[in-house]
DNA sequence: CTGAAAGCGCTAACAC
DNA sequence: GTGTTAGCGCTTTCAG
C-alpha cells in the first residue's frame, strides 16, 4: 500500500481493447457500440481498473453531475432534512450534491454560487440568505437555479416554498381560539423573505382578533436560533404588562423560548404557544403546543425534481409551487 | 436577463491586457509578476468579469479545492455538528466541502468515494459506513483520508475518535453508582466500530458490578437511530424481568428509547438511562439522564485540520487522535 | 519577469 | 459502427 498509482485513462483502455478512445467514450456512454468492443472494452476496462475522469468529462461537456444546495443553516433539522430530500432525488438521479452552508451571511453565499459556475456545476438549489441574495450570474450563464423555502426577490425562478403568510395567521388565530388574549411574535431577520410573512401571517390575525393593545409592541425580531428565541422570549416575558401566548416564527427559535419558559416553569399552557415548523425531535417537547408542521423533506424532493426537468432542458416559464403546511393544536383537554 | 453568457476565459483577459495567457494565470496564481502588468491584467479581469474554470484548473492540476465529508446519516445532529466543524475550517483555508450521506450503505459510500478519486478532490473524511468499508483506492491513488468518529478496519490512516470503551463503561457505572441493579444495553449495528466498543465497555463495567445475570441477556443490536431505539427499548421492558435502567449507545436511540419511557410514564429517574451523546436540543429533554458528551464539531475541526496538513504535504506515520468526552450523571437530588 | 507551447482526459464533429 | 482529430481552460516547463 502507498504506491501512487495514477489512474488509467481511456486511451489506455483502447489500446489494451484494441479499438479507438472514442470507443471506449461510447461504451461508457451507452452510445451504439457493437456487442463485441463493448465487451471488449468493458473486460480492458476492469483489468485495468479504470474509472472515468470526472473532471475531464465536465470540462469538455462544460457541465457536470453535481448539484449545488445552499442552506442557511445545516445544524437546523429542517434544512437537513430539506437536504436528505434534495439528495435521494438526485442520488437516484445520478446526480451527487454539494452541501454548501452560507450561515446566512450574503458573501459566504455568494463565494459558493461563484463555485457552481466555475465548476460547471448542473444546477443549484437554493435557500436564500435574505431578500438580496444574488442569482443572476448563474441564470446569467444559462444554470437552472430553485429556489426552496424562500423565493427570490423580483427574479424569474422556480421556486418551491409553503405558505408562511396562512401558516403564521392559523398558528395566531389558534392561540387566540385556545383563550389565550395578548399573542407575542418573535420572528427572524427584518430581511428574510419567510421572518416577514410570518409576522404578516401573525399581524393578521391579531388584527382580526381586534385586540385593544397595539400589536406592533408585542413583535420582536430575532435570527432563527435557538439563542436568539432565547433572548427574545426574555424580552417578552420582562416587558410591563407580559404576552400570554407567543407565536414563535421557526423551530429553532422555539426551541429557545421553550428553554425559557421551562426555567421560569411557565411551560405551555401556562403561557401559549405556537411555532412555526416541527419541534426538532418533537416528542421530547411538552405537549400543549400548536405546531404548523413543515414538508420539508418533501420540499427538497420537489425543488431537486424540478431542477432536474431543467437541466433536463424543460423550458417552460417559471413556476412556483406551494406545498401544504398543516396545522396540529393541542388538544382541549390538556388546556 | 436570460441571454446565455459564456465565461471569459484566461485568454480574453489576456487579450485585453495586452499580456500572454501565462501571466495571466500567475496572477492569479500569486506568483511574481510586475506590479505593471499585474494591474492590468486585474483591470481587464473586472471588466471582463473573468472568473478562473476551476474545472480547467483542476484537470491540469489533478488536484482540487474540494473536500468530501462522507457521513452516514445527515440528518443526525452528531453529524451536522461535525460537519458543520469540517466546513468552518475547510472554508477558511479555501477548500469547499461535498457532504455525501451514505446512509450506512456500502454500496453508496463506495460509490461517493469513486466520484472522489474521479473528481480529484483534495482529500475525503469518513465516518465509515461498516468495519469494511474500503479506502483502498483512494490511498493508492494518494489522496489523503482521515477517519473520524470511526476508524477504519486495519488500515494506516489518520484517525480522529472518542474513547468509545471507556465512554460506555462510565455511563455504565454511573447508573450503577446511581442504585440501579440492572443495566441493559441497546448498541448500534454489530459492524460498526463505535457500536462494539460502546457495548464493550458496558460490557465491563456490568461484569465489574458482579451482577447476578447473565449480561448479554440484556444487550440489543439496533440501528442507532430513532425507530430503532424505540423497537428495543419496547423489547426490553417486555421482558420476564425488565432491566432497571439501560444505557444507550448513541443519542438518536436515545431519543427513541426515551419516547417509549414516555409513553408509559417511567421517565428517569423511574427507569435509569444513560447516553452517549448528547440528546439533540437537550433542553427539552428531561433531567435524570445520564449523558457522555462528545466534542462533536471538535471532531470535525481536528479532522479537517489533519486533512489539510496531509493535503499540504505531511508526511508523518499515520496518526489516531483520541478527543475528549465528559460525562454528566443527574444530581442526586433528581432522583 | 514573461511568452510560447504542450498537454491534463475526455467528447463530439467529421470522415470513412 | 468506428477511427481521427481538435479542442474544453488552465498550468507549467522551457526558453529567452
Amino acid at each position: 500500500m502507498g504506491w501512487e498509482e495514477s489512474m488509467a485513462t481511456i486511451y489506455e483502455v483502447a489500446a489494451l481493447a484494441g479499438v479507438s478512445p472514442a470507443t471506449v467514450s461510447r461504451v461508457f456512454n451507452g452510445m451504439n457500440v457493437s456487442a463485441e468492443k463493448s465487451k471488449l472494452v468493458r473486460k480492458a476496462a476492469d483489468e485495468l481498473k479504470f474509472t472515468p475522469n470526472r473532471t475531464a468529462r465536465t470540462l469538455r461537456k462544460r457541465n457536470s453531475e453535481v448539484l449545488a444546495l445552499v442552506i442557511p443553516d445545516i445544524e437546523n433539522p429542517f434544512f437537513t432534512s430539506l437536504a436528505r430530500g434534495v439528495e435521494d432525488v438526485a442520488h437516484d438521479a445520478g446526480y451527487s450534491v454539494v452541501l454548501c452552508n452560507s450561515d446566512g451571511d450574503r458573501e459566504k453565499e455568494a463565494k459558493y454560487l461563484d463555485i457552481a459556475v466555475s465548476e460547471d456545476m448542473g444546477g443549484v438549489i437554493i435557500a436564500a440568505a435574505d431578500e438580496h441574495s444574488n442569482v443572476d450570474s448563474l441564470l446569467a450563464r444559462g444554470r437552472p437555479v430553485v429556489a426552496v423555502d424562500r423565493s427570490p426577490h423580483g427574479v424569474e425562478v422556480d421556486a418551491v416554498t409553503v405558505d408562511n403568510r396562512a401558516g403564521g395567521r392559523a398558528a395566531t388565530q389558534a392561540l387566540f381560539d385556545q383563550g389565550y388574549r395578548r399573542v407575542a411574535c418573535i420572528t427572524g431577520p427584518a430581511d428574510v423573505e419567510t421572518a416577514i410573512l410570518r409576522a404578516d401571517g401573525w399581524r393578521s390575525a391579531t388584527t382580526a382578533a381586534k385586540v385593544a393593545y397595539r400589536p406592533e409592541d408585542y413583535l420582536v425580531n430575532s435570527d432563527f436560533r435557538v439563542d436568539g428565541g432565547r433572548e427574545a422570549m426574555r424580552t417578552l416575558l420582562s416587558m410591563e404588562e407580559p404576552p400570554d401566548a407567543i407565536f414563535v416564527a421557526n423551530n429553532l427559535m422555539s426551541v429557545g423560548a421553550l428553554q425559557v419558559l421551562i426555567e421560569r416553569r411557565q411551560m405551555p399552557p401556562a403561557v401559549g404557544m405556537a411555532s412555526f415548523g416541527d419541534l426538532p425531535f418533537a416528542a421530547l417537547a411538552p405537549a400543549g403546543i400548536t405546531v404548523v408542521h413543515l414538508p420539508a423533506r418533501h420540499l427538497g424532493v420537489t425543488a431537486a425534481t424540478m431542477l432536474l426537468e431543467r437541466i433536463r432542458g424543460d423550458q417552460q416559464p417559471a413556476r412556483t409551487v406551494v406545498l401544504r403546511n398543516t396545522i396540529s393544536a393541542p388538544e382541549a383537554s390538556t388546556l
